[in-house]
RNA sequence: GGACAGGUGCCAGAGUGGUCGAAUGGGCACGAUUGGAAAUCGUGUGUACUUGAAAGAGUACCGAGGGUUCGAAUCCCUCCCUGUCCGCCA
């Protein structure tokens, strides 16, 4: 949500931030409504103010014995205009608030201006591709020949775009996460929380997945209840409706949960494998952290992730998304991308955001600078720390040889018993492909 | 899932139709007292929105949403949550 005091002051910014994001938005149209629900704010109060007063006199003037009818007669004519203001009101104010919902947020001036994808900047670029003496195998088809990847079993149980994983593709997917959140809580001081998958609808709106993309969510309709898209939903809203100390700030918490995608629209593009699936594993990062903190603070965030791909060795570049592709809740956006050796492309693995207050509006989320300041809104920041089945693509890929037995990466090695390759030889014991 | 009991301010806890944004106690902040501290005394201590240059004024909020009434923390309805017991169960 946007600021809307600032909005009022200065709606030609908002025009040039949402004209450069490629929204059309018709400012004059939300100001002139804005002024309206003021205007009908301000009319019905004033006459609950004089109902409120009638409603006195007349608790008043009967505890002395007086006839009250008469007095009563006009109260009631007093709340019949409240109630008639009050409902316009609401109505006008209605408009509003769904139009605003599905605004989003301007992005920062140092943003890149661009259209699409194409008008990324790439901000930097880590190691190198890796190089081959034979043709190297893209992980749809390593995978399945190891036994760690069962595409077709995974879409016998649940259907298309859900892959299943299969003993050492398990372990170490299962390590992979392990690893991530070692890292994050004992060497970047991050506290871990386990959270709920199925959330209230008002947690979708605080980070902003609702009501733009509630066709991408998948939905309980009978608990009224949403599984995740992402570990951001449950954790952005962890300190809603509170106000933080500045003295506890920033908070950085880490997460690790199953995201539930559905991918609406996207099927055919970019799809095979398991680059997009319907449900995959994340470590998320989310700091609370005050405004002018921020944009140091992403980048300290941005550094955790690559540090991680760095440690597995694994070739990354970091882009600047442009306003045109920054996303809807976000003022500032890096991703990370991996490089899949198996088909000559980049996968996206993180996503680091500046939200500003755009969140905390939404949901709720403050502090207070100083024992008995103003509460103000805090800004938050998240980035997957990191995504696992593209990491476990660019691994296994990178890390094929000849024979396509994949080898495990030192850092990975303490979290499946020290086993050093995974071959598709042997049935059981260190070394096994079936665990 | 069934039966009871509850949900009030930072916490505890009063309040069963008007004088209640809400007693009292604790906590916290500031001040007095003290060599310093404890104790004691005094003062203060919610959020949001509207309006206003400001001081201030107004409105709303006692789990949520509806209803009755001139007037609701208080009465009625629906729902949610917590506790206890029973049932079921990883």
């Amino acid at each position: 949500m946007i600021d809307l005091a600032h909005f009022r002051k200065d709606p030609a910014f908002f025009r040039a931030a949402w004209s450069d994001r490629g929204v059309n938005v018709d400012v004059d149209a939300l100001l002139a409504i804005d002024v309206q629900v003021r205007e009908l704010k301000l009319q019905g109060e004033t006459t609950q103010a004089e109902l409120n007063g009638a409603s006195k006199a007349i608790g008043q003037a009967a505890r002395e014995g007086k006839d009250v009818a008469a007095a009563k007669e006009t109260a009631r004519t007093l709340g019949d205009r409240v109630r008639e203001l009050d409902a316009k009101r609401a109505g006008v104010e209605q408009q509003l608030v769904e139009r605003l919902a599905v605004l989003p947020n301007p992005c920062l001036a140092v943003v890149p201006k661009g259209k699409d994808a194409a008008d990324n900047r790439v901000v930097s670029t880590w190691g190198t591709a890796p190089g081959f003496a034979f043709a190297p195998k893209a992980h749809w088809d390593l995978g399945p020949a190891l036994d760690i990847i069962d595409f077709d079993r995974g879409a016998k149980i649940s259907g298309s775009g859900f892959v299943a994983l299969k003993g050492m593709g398990a372990r170490l997917s299962r390590a992979l996460v392990a690893f991530f959140l070692d890292r994050h809580t004992r060497r970047n001081g991050y506290t871990e929380l386990a959270v709920p998958y199925l959330v209230q609808p008002q947690m979708m709106y605080g980070v902003g997945q609702l009501p733009k993309f509630a066709d991408q969510l998948y939905r309980c309709p009978d608990d009224d209840l949403m599984l995740i898209p992402t570990a951001e939903v449950p954790v952005t809203n962890w300190h809603r409706d509170e106000i933080l100390d500045l003295a506890e700030l920033p908070k950085q918490f880490c997460a690790h949960t199953p995201c539930f995608r559905r991918e609406a629209g996207a099927a055919g593009i970019g799809t095979r494998g398991m680059t997009r699936v319907h449900q995959f594993d994340k470590v998320e990062m989310v700091w609370l952290t005050p405004p002018e903190r921020a944009e140091s603070d992403l980048l300290t965030m941005r550094g955790h992730a690559e540090s991680l791909l760095q440690e597995l060795g694994l070739h990354y570049r970091v882009l600047e998304l442009c306003t045109g592709d920054t996303g809807f809740s976000s003022c500032h956006t890096f991703d990370l991308e991996v490089w899949s050796a198996g088909t000559s492309s980049w996968l996206e693995v993180s996503s680091c955001s500046d939200f500003g207050e755009f969140q905390s509006r939404r949901a709720n989320l403050k502090f207070r600078r100083e024992k008995g300041g103003k509460p103000a809104h805090l800004a938050t920041i998240n980035g997957s720390g990191l995504a696992l089945p593209r990491c476990l693509i660019a691994l296994i890929e990178a890390n094929q040889e000849a024979d396509g037995s994949v080898v495990i990466p030192e850092v990975l090695r303490p979290y499946m018993d020290g086993l050093e390759r995974i071959t598709k030889t042997g049935v059981g014991g260190r070394g096994s492909g079936a665990g």
